[in-house]
DNA sequence: CGGTATCCGGCAGGATACTG
DNA sequence: CAGTATCCTGCCGGATACCG
């Protein structure tokens, strides 16, 4: 598959400045972190497992953010068994190598909006 | 101001697995994590300069992601003289903490997408 | 179980023109 | 310079119903 996804904008060519712009422009989506992270700490999932994980989330946002981490090759489709129908979503290699970003988010979230956060002096 | 941005969702309350899904609330957007980016890497800048940082934005989008960014203190707008008339975006403590996210960002996008990403088998 | 089809509303964001 | 106003589009995503 492509290199370069469609979703990164045509103009975002190299410059390092464009690296967040294109990081941005596959992960800047209301689901798609949250995606990452439970496959990141619960390994592969199916499908409504995936959906358990996640507060919130319709059948239909999931299918199609899958779809999407699927085609810029953040997330692997595999089809586990026939009867009963089973399959497992898992991280790709490129999917695991937001990790660290991942964890950025975790830390930055809680620090600020989670249950010990400390308020602007402790 | 409040301690809990509208954007993150009223669900979305302390427990550890939510705080992705909070920073996500926050930055996932098409522009913002863009924004915070120029933010660190160059300072405070005028409108019209971080306009010219932004390959690509508009200048509505930049108006109105400013002005969320600015209601959930992550960005601090300030004028700086009335004639002639110039103002200045800064980060606040609470953006500046975003620096290891963005910088994950920089570093994944450049290792995948970047002048020296590496294919496959380098 | 693991989705897709359809309908539908909202809002993000582009273009352009205009203001103090 | 630093925006706002308006118009208009497309996509995102929720709800629901249905399929193999």
């Amino acid at each position: 598959m492509s290199e370069r996804p469609d979703r990164i904008p045509e103009w975002c060519r190299g410059e390092e400045w464009c690296s967040v712009t294109a990081t941005a422009s596959l992960l800047g989506r209301k689901w798609k972190p949250v995606i990452v992270d439970r496959l990141l700490k619960n390994g592969a999932c199916g499908f409504s497992e995936l959906e358990g994980l996640i507060n919130g989330i319709s059948g239909k946002a999931l299918s199609n953010n899958l779809k999407e981490l699927e085609e810029d090759e953040i997330v692997n489709r595999s089809v586990i068994s026939e009867r009963p129908y089973r399959v497992e979503y898992a991280l790709t290699d490129r999917g695991r190598d937001l990790e660290p970003l991942i964890v950025a988010m975790r830390e930055w979230g809680s620090a600020h909006f989670g249950p010990d956060s400390k308020k602007d002096n402790p």
